[in-house]
DNA sequence: AAATTAATGTTGCATTTGCAACATTTTACA
DNA sequence: TGTAAAATGTTGCAAATGCAACATTAATTT
């Protein structure tokens, strides 16, 4: 995953913090850390560690709207986190630097020659995000479970190019992700495994088709 | 929507896009683009006009990924339009402008003073469309066709600011764009209906909750 | 204005899915 | 290392959904 300082020396990486204002604050595990990010046109960087956006149903339910990992960003400007029932929790020890949104284009950072880079690397990962969606988009718009199933192996597969890989997830994970019931998504795994599509042990699949 | 040039004079603009290397292209309607864009690393700009990126079913069906409208733009950097089986398709007569990504900061660009307000307008456009991916996604996980359609109303109607709203699309391209079946929506709105939660006349629907 | 095409509404039926309620296994951590 | 917590596997059942096959209405095209 593409990072937001790829390319940029340490001096400067720090030089342009200082310039931007940026904030780093650390948490630990299974921390809610919505409540700090609740203001307006900022982005959030993932330095270290990961976070979950988890939104809750009004009937229990919940569903893994992302994941962000090290490296990854986020924000309001970027996420539109408007809903009270999204929350964001950490998923293991996060460490997280915050700066403005306005700052990126402020007067003192575009007199360096480090800002093209800047820029560039920041452009690369908004694609890249935008790119993580469109293909959860085209998971999610699956007509059935079955489907959803394969097309996420199938990708999985062609990501690692080979038939053969391990789940970069859990299982109850994975039917958050596709936004399916768990149960019924281990009926439906059962099923292919039975039909010879597939093979599973542990989190290894091998695709069989 | 957000537009690339927002805020750049008509005389930078043409400098822009001369110095971008910017092509445009007019199409008429219903007419498969996907082969011109079929290459590494570009954006292209819906000028005017609007397109739909289609995903074709191996047993028929046709699901619309995304439509973008006059101002948005795409592009394989972006969307990662990898399988063959997403066509783009315009809905109507449209204009649409490529530009080489790599060209977004060749070295004469960076010499104008209106290259900031071009990379800001560029970077909101790309934080625009991922809220709109966000959006969508929060709708495609909720567990069923009633929680989607509910909240697809209520999100055009805090969108609206009332609870009297047009749907600016038809309901089959609603059920596409949920993703659900056609009849069983409109049958689930038939209900919504009966319950008293909405009231629908054509595409007026007013939210009585 | 007539004709063609697209959108909408409806319903029976088979299938899929969610849900609940377990037992079992694996993992995390105190 | 022992214990608690999380993940996994399974199954019956009711409800939701997709599918097919229509009739009807609205919109577009010529």
């Amino acid at each position: 995953m593409a990072n937001l300082f790829e390319n940029i020396s340490e001096k400067n990486i720090l030089k342009l913090k200082r310039i931007l204002s940026a904030n780093t604050v650390k948490y630990k595990k299974n921390v809610n850390i919505l409540s700090n990010v609740n203001q307006d046109n900022f982005i959030a960087l993932v330095d270290s560690g990961s976070v979950q956006f988890i939104f809750n149903d009004y009937d229990g339910n919940k569903t893994i709207i992302e994941e962000l990992n090290s490296g990854e960003m986020f924000g309001n400007l970027i996420s539109n986190i408007t809903s009270e029932e999204i929350t964001c929790i950490t998923k293991e020890d996060t460490q997280i630097t915050y700066i403005e949104f306005d700052e990126i284009t402020n007067d003192e950072i575009i007199k360096n020659d480090f800002y093209i880079i800047f820029i560039k690397n920041l452009i690369k990962l908004l694609t890249d995000q935008l790119t993580t969606r469109n293909n959860r988009i085209e998971l999610l718009t699956k007509r059935s479970t079955r489907d959803k199933i394969l097309a996420y192996f199938k990708n999985e597969s062609q990501k690692k190019g080979t038939k053969k890989f391990n789940m970069p997830m859990t299982f109850t994970e994975l039917a958050n992700y596709l936004s399916v019931d768990r149960s019924a998504m281990s009926r439906e795994i059962k099923y292919l495994k039975e039909e010879g599509f597939i093979e599973v042990n542990g989190k290894r699949i091998t695709i069989k088709y």
